[in-house]
DNA sequence: GGGATTGTCTACCATCTGGTAGGGAAGTTG
DNA sequence: CAACTTCCCTACCAGATGGTAGACAATCCC
């Protein structure tokens, strides 16, 4: 994919404001890595602040469709949680950039975060929305559903992004600990969210890790 | 507390790094903000990185004790789980950038993290410990020690650091807000860590939030 | 009182930043 | 062929950044 130069463009900067970060990108580094002129670059997209808003756009779309196309094939309650937090598992093994760019966008604030906000606020709504009829059918223990949504969101993305954290903790980021924190995170958010009387769970429940 | 003038300098840094960032935060405004001049931080603090050193420094030492103050006063089990999350939301309410400053120093990576790993690695090991001892006392449930203590450091820093994902989901980053998160952290934690045969709870089990 | 130390300042500087102006090679189109 | 568009380049520029050199006032010490 990407063959253009200004795909190219946009891959190159998702890369470093995911993993640098905004500020850390210079558009001479940027051109550098890509064998162009900084010039080319303004050529593209006006200024440095644009080329972020492309960026979020495309994030943002990608993003979106890819937890769309995990929540396609799921089914309903807890089968639907785990297939969201496997979709962005795989995003963590596969696009690792895409996550690192959630959370550089949602700590530069406005008006990159509202942009991204707005993008993935369908997603956001249903998810509640789920959330909220799951508790009213008994089958997820009941909080507010923004605050748990809040909650699931900083405890997956925390698994999956906070590198220097698993570091810190003696565990080193490959992909075999990947896995392993999956099955961590799949764990315990069945026994956060989920009441005993739980209905449907077709697949095994998945309790302890493996190792 | 913070007279001395190399005092002020490491409070208003520690501030603007917390908030704004480490390179978002230029010593020239740094200064602005103090009546001072850049020279004179520099007459301090040899450069930037070494500032930067500092700050890490004192807070990592003003987290450790608070989590340590927050500790002597505990019991054991969960009363100890629900003492730390509560001085953590202690410290969000009275000093944010302390807890902004954990995200940032985690975010830049070596070697401003290794410094704050080593400052806190005793915690965390005593942490891990702990939760070992919770587990074959039978009274939590089974995990790897240190991928659990990385999903509680992630929700916890989550729900009280992510303003803008707070935003994202429609509800406003007040003091009130700050106590339901807590409320909810606090259930989901509880729900998520603790077998049923909870022995030792004297206090009322956090279930769901108030409104 | 006189010298040394402390702490702040003014004056600079090299480098890097995002951004502008405009040239020129290649292809496209009449 | 000639005009035009596309796309990348060289050459600059103004401002900000981290950092150095050194003057100057106050204070301390003898």
């Amino acid at each position: 994919m990407a063959s253009g130069t200004p795909e190219r463009i946009l891959d190159a900067a998702l890369g470093s404001f995911g993993t640098k970060g905004y500020e850390a990108t210079s558009l001479d580094a940027l051109a550098g890595s890509l064998g162009l002129t900084k010039q080319s670059i303004l050529y593209w997209y006006p200024n440095k602040e644009a080329l972020m808003e492309a960026v979020i756009e495309r994030s943002a779309a990608e993003l979106a469709g890819a937890l769309q196309a995990a929540l396609d094939g799921a089914g309903g309650g807890w089968d639907r949680v785990e297939a969201v937090v496997r979709s962005v598992f795989r995003l963590a093994a596969r696009r690792p950039e895409l996550l690192g760019m959630v959370r550089e966008v949602a700590r530069l604030g406005p008006p990159a975060a509202t942009q991204m906000t707005l993008a993935l606020d369908p997603l956001v709504q249903r998810a509640a929305e789920f959330l909220q009829a799951e508790m009213d059918a008994g089958s997820m223990r009941r909080h507010d559903p923004r605050l748990l949504l809040l909650a699931i969101y900083s405890t997956v993305i925390g698994m999956v992004t906070e590198v220097e954290v698993l570091r810190a903790l003696g565990e080193e980021p490959t992909a075999r600990s990947l896995v392993r924190r999956r099955s961590d995170v799949l764990a315990l958010l069945h026994s956060a969210l989920m009441t005993d009387e739980t209905p449907r769970t077709p697949k095994a429940v998945p309790s302890s890790p493996a190792a």
